[in-house]
DNA sequence: GCCGATATGTTATGATTCTAACAAGATTTG
DNA sequence: CAAATCTTGTTAGAATCATAACATATCGGC
């Protein structure tokens, strides 16, 4: 058995199992840890090797899912989110922010009529793209891995041409005095774009970001129409 | 600091980075590395922990699962990806067409250097955002699901404002009379738009699309510097 | 303030992993 | 066939990780 057959073994069994140990991976493949090592070594595009540990390469920078209960404060931010999509009407034009929570709302949205999504968040155009009846317009751009979003001028454009009926926008904290905030500067130029053509601005999040302070300020409390919690 | 804000700075925290060491993490947090574990102990839906490495959970479950076998002429295309991928260097800025073809780039791109990947095909960005070491750059606007494409303006103008040093286009026919076809009229103006910016163009298909004719016309022949085939 | 309960830090010990160096076997090449 | 090269295995010491036990600190009633 030559090196290229034991890392197309390897590979097979790393797609079955997620993971595999060191020794695991010799003994299945017959040959010493040692060896194992070095041929992991000499194929580092294929696996990363963590404190004994094979996994397959850029399993690190896995998209974040938003499976339900595999985030915290889940159960608030999929109330706040079933209360928002009361508000959506069967032919809106809806503004989707990015994040953890705002996301959830595309499960809720009427399925009648004839929605269309405007986002910038690369979790919300792969759950809208899925959806029948509904036109998906992602602003695009410059990608960045934190907050699975996208940022240029472009889309800054493209937003000032759009008519947005209703935007639902996230946030990292929402303070009394200090307004909306949120993590990521990049952010900022697209939330205040939409909040400046939107009809009618929600802010969506669970309580536990009330009263918080991030890095980023992108609004006053007052240039939301109304604030959406459990 | 109570742990709830810990584990949230360390989601945080990992969303960028993708793993984080547990000594890197206790420091980050401010507390000692037994502190640490037991907040992880704590919330294993949360976070996977292997041999002092922390990961965002179920990112074992890399389900990179290629439609591969579900699509006609596959091991062809895959062929013409591999002789592709090899003209790429790695610090290059290249194009990435869509298709059925093109998109299986994505796995024999280099892994070394600073590649930057501009596409406008879903299914091209959603691979290329899981790579490490990659800059991605998607031209947004209107999907549309029969291509998995955007199409807008502002894109356009995007690619107006961009360096492409290397652009693989797909094709749905290559006819030595009438050029290079495709299927969507709303992919014209992108590919018109790269073939004019890019440095090398490069048409990669399978050789069943050889004088095939397709309703969409957009390039001769002679504006590709190379034609990439299995 | 006092108390119990919980949270956090420290230490020590054993297990595991990492690395380098060398030896033995397999393969290539002239 | 023999030398050179590449591959694989073994060993040992250093570094790191895991776990438990115990000490200290913090918090929330009463």
């Amino acid at each position: 058995m030559k090196k290229a057959e034991r890392l197309e073994r390897l590979e097979d069994r790393l797609k079955d199992a997620g993971v595999l140990h060191l020794s695991d991976a010799a003994s299945h493949l017959g040959v010493s840890e040692m060896t194992v090592r070095r041929d992991l070594a000499s194929a580092p595009h294929l696996f990363s090797y963590l404190g004994g540990y094979i996994l397959p390469a850029g399993s690190e920078r896995s998209t974040y899912r938003l499976d339900a209960e595999a985030d915290t404060h889940s159960e608030a931010k999929e109330l706040a989110c079933q209360k928002a999509s009361r508000l959506v009407e069967p032919d809106d034009t809806i503004f989707i922010d990015c994040g953890t929570t705002t996301p959830r709302m595309t499960e809720y949205l009427p399925l009648s009529g004839k929605l269309t999504v405007i986002t910038y968040a690369m979790n919300v155009a792969e759950r809208v793209m899925k959806r029948p009846n509904t036109n998906l317009i992602l602003l695009g751009g410059l990608f960045h891995a934190s907050s699975q979003t996208f940022s240029g001028d472009e889309a800054l454009r493209s937003v000032e041409r759009l008519g947005i009926s209703k935007a639902f926008l996230s946030a990292g904290g929402l303070h009394s005095q200090h307004g909306a905030t949120c993590s990521n500067f990049h952010e900022v130029p697209i939330k205040q774009a939409v909040l400046a053509r939107a009809g009618l601005s929600y802010l969506v999040i669970d309580s536990s970001k009330l009263e918080k302070i991030k890095p980023a300020f992108f609004a006053t409390t007052d240039q939301f129409d109304d604030v959406i919690t459990e």
